[in-house]
This record gives C-alpha cells, sequence and structure tokens, in this order.
DNA sequence: TCAATATATTCGCATATCCGAATATATGTA
DNA sequence: TACATATATTCGGATATGCGAATATATTGA
C-alpha cells in the first residue's frame, strides 16, 4: 500500500468503515495506544486489527512507533488543520454510538 | 437501496467517492441544483452523475424535488448538526482540489 | 538457541463498488 | 399520438474491500 497524500476523499474512504472509525476514535481520545490495546478495546481479532491500522497508515492518517515489541499508533502530527477539524466534528456522534472505552487495568503494556 | 440513518460512517462513505464529493460541493454551495446544471459542471455522462446522486439519496445527505421534467437535488434539510459541521470543514479543502464552478450562463433550465 | 509474546502479512473467498453501454421512465410539446 | 428532453435504472465486467484462517516476522527473556 503506497503512502497516499490526505485528500478530502482518502480521509472518507479511511473512515468509511466503523473499525476503522472506532480506531481513530479511540486514538483521537486517548492519543497514543499499542496494538493489544485496540485489540482489547474492540473485541476484535489482532490481524483484523492490525489490517485497518495499516489502512489508516497509508491514508497518512495515523503514524506508529515501535518500542520493544509492542507498536504504539497514533494520529499523525502533521494532519491537515481540515483534517483535524473533520475529526473532531466526527468524535461526539462517533463516540455516542461506539461507547468505545479502554479498560485501562487490563493494559498489556 | 433502502434509506438509511445517517451515522459517521454512512456520511464517510457518501463522500468517499470523487464524484460524489465534488456533487456535495456544487450543493453546499449552491444550494439546489438540477441534473443537467450538475452534469455539466461536473462534465460527466448523466447516468454516472444519476446514479451517484441516487447514492447520497440513499445515504440520506440528499434530497430531490422534480418540477416538471427537471429533477432539483440539494443537501438535506434534516441533516444532524454534525453532519452539516463534517461538511463545512470538508468544503475548502475540497473546493481547492476540485475547483468546480457552474457556467450558470450555460444552465438547461 | 529456544520459546513466548506482539504484530504484520498472505491467501481464498464473498461481497461491494464503479463504470460504460444500453435501455427504461417521465414530462412537455407539436 | 408521436417525438424530444430530462432523468433513472439495469446489465456485465473489472476492481476494491472485508473477513477468517493460517502463517510470517520481530523482540524479549530463559
Amino acid at each position: 500500500m503506497a503512502a497516499n497524500t490526505l485528500t478530502p476523499v482518502t480521509l472518507c474512504k479511511a473512515l468509511a468503515d466503523d473499525t476503522r472509525l472506532r480506531l481513530a476514535v479511540l486514538l483521537f481520545r486517548y492519543g497514543e495506544l499499542c496494538v493489544c490495546d485496540l485489540v482489547e478495546a474492540l473485541q476484535l481479532p489482532q490481524p483484523t486489527v492490525s489490517r485497518h491500522l495499516a489502512r489508516l497508515r497509508s491514508a497518512a492518517l495515523v503514524t506508529d512507533r515501535r518500542e520493544g515489541q509492542w507498536v504504539h499508533y497514533r494520529l499523525a502530527e502533521k494532519l491537515p488543520d481540515w483534517a483535524v477539524a473533520v475529526l473532531t466534528e466526527l468524535m461526539t456522534p462517533a463516540s455516542t454510538l461506539y461507547r468505545a472505552e479502554l479498560k485501562r487495568g487490563a493494559a498489556c503494556c
């Protein structure tokens, strides 16, 4: 998957899936999270989460950072202002819909 | 295509295509437009435009109104606030990208 | 080096999406 | 009624997407 420039359509495609939007909600709210946190929060198979994270990464929406055996994901720092604004506007309705919460106590890393 | 409730993912899917985003930009900017205006503005085959308008309609993002032989489309009036906000934030980058303009003089209706 | 843990990738399949081409439907007018 | 214009739908094929299952890779620690 080639790294894309973030355009409005690229962003919409990236968020046009429940799993990826839930991931975006979690990263937006919690900042940086490792894959195991996200797997735990979404209650989905790890390969599924990894594949969707790869999509978000190839859309230039998130970046990853390896730290030992863990890989931490976060929203890209260089996101254009409009992208941050769109994400911000999506957060409230998406959060209401998904009620995604991290079980911080059960964190694996 | 069954009429959907507008959710964040539904909205993103609806806008996750260049043609549909361009249609949304035009309707956002100009209010109400007939299909022939949109066909002229986008320089795309009429069936293509109609199909994408149908997608926007089934996403509950636009409504149509027949007036004689013309069908006028506009953004739905009952859009949730968050959807209007998302659209608003997408307008500037999308307009810059597409530079979609209506040739009002050549309007067909 | 071997085993355990965390993460990513590949494969095969079902379904969705997009498009061009052709056709169907609706309205207005002669 | 017949024809022209505006719009919608259908069809067939190419490509994209999402998923479960299996497997590969990377890191850590014994």
